[in-house]
RNA sequence: GCGGGUAUGGUGUAGUGGUAGCACUCGAGCCUUCCAAGCUCGCUGCGCGGGUUCGACUCCCGCUACCCGCACCA
């Protein structure tokens, strides 16, 4: 109970000094603050920045990814095949004469057997045609079906023209409907990547716990595709000597490397293994503490109905263990779903080893002839003849698909005979998708890094960030502002901060262990101290915010450090 | 969304039907040759909107946000 109540007070801190110092903090404030908003402020703008740049780089380094950006509005269709809408939202209609709000499905439950699988167009036309009376006021005046609910909804265009549309739930849709384009910039050969780093929204019922859970959050995926009849070819044997905490869904859980979780059937999949060595090293990478990081694995039951495995990455920290990262086999779903809503092909090209030779005989129609005699129907004719044995004879009677009867004489066939050559065929690849969840993922990097000293109230405050996702690189802090000291601190000041990708801050107000004590708390890394020593000789202090060691360096030495 | 609690400078707090103190922080200056020192001066506040009242930070109503349960969480 003690341990739970100094947790809780620890948060607090934390939640007050991120706050006061400009991290993170409830946006909209001085508005009265609006529930699951957040807002990066001077200092947590950069480190969210500089997360993402990780990010990036972690996966461009592959070599087979690239990043695309797509819009947040995203048209009703879109999300409709991808099958957000059936998941996230209830279709809802206002009663014109009461304006009591109900859902359309239920309603209509006596004129339809599922009502609930309908789309919004279907379920639209049966509403018109059921007219079911209002059951808050018997009338009938019914306004258009629109879904609600967990998606935030908008229209593209203004009043009746308009096209019902979302704020994107995920980025993910984005690299689905660019596939065609991906598939063209990767030469058509698989495997390739595509991510994307922005916001996705999803208008929860209650958001709590700070940056955990939010309306408008940060999120990065990255979508790899595959050929599924392809071993894939990953070295994982940089990670055979790296246990890390696995929680599967059917054996205790337990440390064990990545590559044996593999061999022992508990991964289903290489890439996925693959996936989840090389966002375990990210996570290190961006200084996640490795003992309150897990894999655990969606049971069969929890899994989205299309994921052959999933695993996610839980980071542990002040609200428990939460899910930061989800890695998903997402087979060939969201193609196919695109696919099959749009008719466009969203497939890859695979070649046979060698080709293969078919033996065609069979019939076909003789047009010239067919066409006139069959008309309208000559289509399903040339389908229903096609389809028939070698052996079959003419004349016949066939029965078409839509029941007519045909009858069919010698002149309107011909034979076919002939050997094909198939050197391949086109195939809906499989998806692998590693989507990280930013603002759960700095949240934890605060949390591992907010390190408290000392004891109550003067408890000394450090932030150990990794110096890659270090909002501010450097303070420069001349150890007084006179003689001259603050003049050349000013100018040091500068120096760096035209360093590329350095941010430095000057400050020069307070006692010198006041100064140091700002920076360490928003996770400096290093103080550069101007002294009188400078104004002799140049030199200044380096001081190391974790261990408070201080070494003398010329500017040069300063500017190389900070660039490396 | 339901139930309970809370809301005074950046932070922590005191207080009243006649618009507010204190401490720390922050800023300016003095002092100080390196880890939240000291001295002087200064800035900053009653969550928002209605109502009652001559007058509301205070009383009443509504809203918002935060905390704790419950529900929700692809």
């Amino acid at each position: 109970m003690d341990d739970e109540r100094a947790a809780v007070e620890r948060l607090e801190r934390l939640t007050g000094m991120l706050r006061r110092r400009g991290v993170v903090l409830p946006a909209f404030e001085i508005h009265g603050g609006a529930k699951g908003l957040y807002d990066f402020g001077p200092v947590g703008g950069r480190l969210r920045a500089k997360v993402e740049s990780v990010w990036r780089d972690h996966w461009t380094s592959q070599g087979d990814v690239v990043e695309i950006s797509c819009p947040t509005v995203t048209p009703f269709a879109v999300l409709e095949a991808s099958g957000h809408v059936a998941e996230f939202s209830d279709f809802m209609t206002v009663c014109g004469a009461c304006e009591e709000a109900s859902r359309a499905d239920t309603m209509l439950e006596a004129h339809h057997p599922n009502p609930d699988a309908l789309s919004l167009a279907d379920l639209q036309a049966l509403l018109d045609e059921a007219s079911p009376a209002c059951p808050a006021c018997g009338e009938v005046s019914w306004s258009p079906v629109k879904a609600e609910n967990l998606m935030f909804d908008t229209v593209i265009g203004a009043g009746s023209s308009g096209r019902a549309a979302f704020l994107r739930p995920e980025t993910a849709q984005g690299m689905f409907t660019n596939y065609p384009a991906l598939y063209r910039h990767f030469r058509e050969r698989l495997p390739f990547g595509a991510m994307q780093l922005g916001r996705g929204y999803r208008n929860e019922i209650s958001p709590r716990q700070g940056m955990i859970r939010l309306r408008e959050f940060n999120m990065a995926e990255l979508e790899y595709f595959i050929d599924p009849e392809v071993e894939a070819a990953h070295d994982l044997s940089p990670w055979s000597n790296i246990n890390v905490h696995l929680v599967p869904a059917e054996s205790e859980p337990g440390p064990s490397t990545i590559p044996a979780a593999l061999e022992a059937g508990t991964i289903l999949h290489p890439t996925v293994a693959w996936f989840m060595a090389r966002t375990y090293d990210l996570m290190l990478a961006l200084g996640v503490d490795a003992d309150r990081l897990r894999f655990r694995q969606h049971a069969r039951d929890e899994m989205a109905h299309y994921a052959m495995d999933c695993w996610d990455v839980e980071l542990h920290g002040s609200y428990g263990w939460v899910e930061c990262v989800g890695i998903a086999h997402r087979g060939c779903y969201d193609l196919d779903a695109h696919e099959q809503a749009t008719g466009q092909r969203l497939r890859a090209w695979r070649s046979f080893d060698a080709p293969r030779t078919v033996e065609v005989d069979g019939w076909t129609v003789e047009g010239a002839v067919a066409g006139p005699a069959f008309r309208a129907l000559a289509g399903k004719v040339k389908v229903a003849v096609e389809a028939l044995d070698a052996s079959a004879s003419f004349p016949c009677s066939l029965t078409l698909e839509d029941g007519n009867v045909v009858e069919v004489l010698p002149e309107h066939v011909k034979r076919l005979q002939r050997t094909v050559t198939e050197a391949g065929e086109w195939f809906v690849p499989h998806v692998v998708e590693p989507a990280f969840g930013i603002d759960r993922i700095i949240w934890h990097l605060i949390d591992h890094a907010y390190e408290e000293a000392g004891e109550g109230d003067e408890a000394y405050v450090r932030l150990r960030l990794h110096r890659d996702v270090a909002p501010v690189d450097a303070a420069v802090l001349p150890l007084f502002e006179k003689d001259g000291m603050g003049d050349r601190a000013r100018e040091v000041h500068r120096r760096l901060c035209s360093l590329r990708g350095v941010q430095a801050i000057y400050d020069g107000s307070g006692s010198i262990g006041r100064r140091y004590a700002r920076a360490d708390e928003i996770g400096t890394p290093c103080c550069i101290t101007i002294d009188h020593q400078t104004l002799q000789d140049g030199t200044m202090t380096w001081r190391e915010r974790d261990t408070g060691e201080q070494e003398r360096l010329s500017i040069e030495a300063v500017e190389a450090r900070l660039r490396a």
